[in-house]
DNA sequence: CTGAAAGCGCTTACAG
DNA sequence: CTGAAAGCGCTTACAG
């Protein structure tokens, strides 16, 4: 039923070596006679020939497969930026494979040796927070990968990530200088780098601008089910600095949630100034003032899949020497 | 490096076949003594193995894979659909590799390819207007799949769809209700049967509620770039029907994207009624009111999957015989 | 110009 | 209780 490079070679009275010369498109060079080559090619159509990639695989040892792993593919960050990997892959050559972790390390680790079970060639992975067992094997093992969004700052690996600290310092400081004196910051995942930098750029500019830093104006909101978490968070903020005049969300997700809690709790949120990391369509509709720092989708996805290829023809040509580390650094994009 | 079955075999001085039917969890069953299957499984975790499930799959036949094709990995709709896919299919045993077709026939072909060269063991597609002559071979070849969200009434396919005409129907017959004579219907891709059900769902509403149909109330729009496209659309009807009352949407991205008109022409939009063929969670800061028919993401994933997986175990055990066909209509929710 | 043969890493009848 | 052997469908040195 299914045709096989043996089936078009019993057709045609050759060798399955001839037939997989030609399709392979090797035929010009292993000298095969043009009527050979077309009659192997025209059968072929005929049999309506599909290679097995499974059984090329397993000879060849390469999948020109990739790994993708992000916390949450319902996340329109994530979305996009596998929508990006995907195409800036397919430019290289590459198919992708995305992969759920759910933000949980034990997903993110099953992942992982999944990937490696189906013989990916390398891997992009947005890590959650303890799966450095699994990243320190990847090391020693000098399997490719690359990390985006969040990194390991202890540990020497590829990564790609975004200057958070400046982005947040840069919106902040807009906030002031649009008259804020006492801005919320919303955050989660504070455990992480990324967000702990982000954290830190609020406090640079607020510090730099002398405005004192009141920890009244810190919102933390923990990641599960923190649609509902903002709430109570939204409202001791409300309570105790009721003069507020501005928030800064650390994430677009949370800034949403923020809206959903104003129009819930019917809070006029006109004379707020607003800030955000990374943005979303809606934002222009429901808060057209508010001051975005767009993520380099683009770039995040170019310059992983860059690097990954890189090392994976680097682990083709020098086997398991030691990788050359590629660090890479982002500015967001502000409206 | 990377541990194989021989490798485990030959440092314990054993043969591959023992050390695969331990692993592979037949060690009881082909009466292998516990010693044995002790001394392998400790190895087998001392040497780190895993086992190349590429080998494993040339050998079965099988990948345990499932190949999801949707438009856009970047529309919520999809987005969530995918997540829901993957989930079901964990719990039946699957992984799940998703692909971008941008609603690109040629490329949704090649997908189809690539997923059967890959030898995903079954496909789950969201498909495109002039994809037949692909849909045509799969089902020729008996090979497993099933559409979703859009189907060809014309060929004997397996699918799961939602009651467009029903949902369409019952949301205009709210607006009605609401006070609306004067509805327009914004809406893209109308040669898809399903958006022509939700046309048509919208006619009969209007029609038994007594109200003549008016075409300067119909709004297409082109559905590439839909985000631009949508504004001269809109300009003509509230220039055509400046009493125009109500607004339906036939999808919740062309929804977004009204507003965003509304805001950037400063249409005051307070005192239009609302409703849209599935929500987005910014809906409800925007537009609280707006009436949404909400998909039923998680049946339609569940009803995927569970249709899927059967057929796939029935071609395993009746080979190239007829499948059964199943065809799935689901019910939107309301809010 | 073309082919026979080995091998990728598994699984599984078959044999003892 | 355990193993030798064939085979999944390819690719590619090697030989002629």
């Amino acid at each position: 039923m299914k045709a096989s490079l043996k089936d078009i070679a019993e057709a045609l009275n050759v060798s399955k070596t001839t037939v997989s010369w030609v399709l392979g498109g090797k035929g010009d060079e292993r000298g095969i006679s043009t009527a050979m080559q077309d009659k192997v090619c025209a059968m072929a159509k005929k049999m309506n020939y599909q290679p097995n990639l499974i059984a090329r695989s397993l000879n060849t040892g390469l999948t020109s497969t990739i790994g993708l792993i992000i916390p949450d593919i319902t996340d329109s960050f994530y979305s996009e930026v596998a929508s990006s990997i995907e195409k800036s892959a397919e430019r290289a050559g590459f198919y992708v494979m995305i992969g759920n972790s759910e933000s949980n390390p034990e997903r993110e680790r099953h992942l992982i040796q999944m990937f490696k079970a189906k013989q990916v060639d390398g891997i992009v992975l947005a890590p959650t927070k303890i799966s450095r067992v699994e990243i320190d094997r990847l090391m020693e093992e000098h399997f490719p990968f690359v990390l985006f969004d969040r990194y390991y700052p202890e540990v020497k690996t590829n990564y790609v990530i975004v200057d958070n600290g400046d982005s947040s310092y840069r919106l902040v400081k807009n906030m002031v200088g649009r008259g804020c004196r006492k801005v919320a910051i919303i955050t989660t995942n504070s455990h992480l780098r990324t967000m702990n930098m982000r954290r830190e750029g609020y406090s640079n500019a607020l510090l730099e601008s002398g405005i004192e830093l009141d920890t009244n104006l810190y919102g933390e909101v923990g990641f599960n089910d923190y649609q509902k978490g903002i709430y109570p968070v939204l409202d001791r903020i409300l309570e105790q600095v009721p003069d507020v005049d501005g928030f800064f969300f650390t994430t677009h997700i949370l800034c949403l949630a923020a809206f959903k809690y104003f129009h819930d709790r019917h809070v006029s949120y006109a004379s707020y100034e607003f800030s955000c990391i990374h943005g979303m369509p809606a934002f222009q509709c429901i808060a057209p003032s508010m001051q975005i720092a767009r993520m380099p989708v683009e770039q995040i996805a170019e310059e992983s899949v860059n690097i990954l290829v890189k090392n994976i023809e680097f682990r083709q040509t020098h086997g398991d020497a030691e990788f050359p580390i590629h660090e890479v650094s982002l500015k967001c994009t502000y409206y």
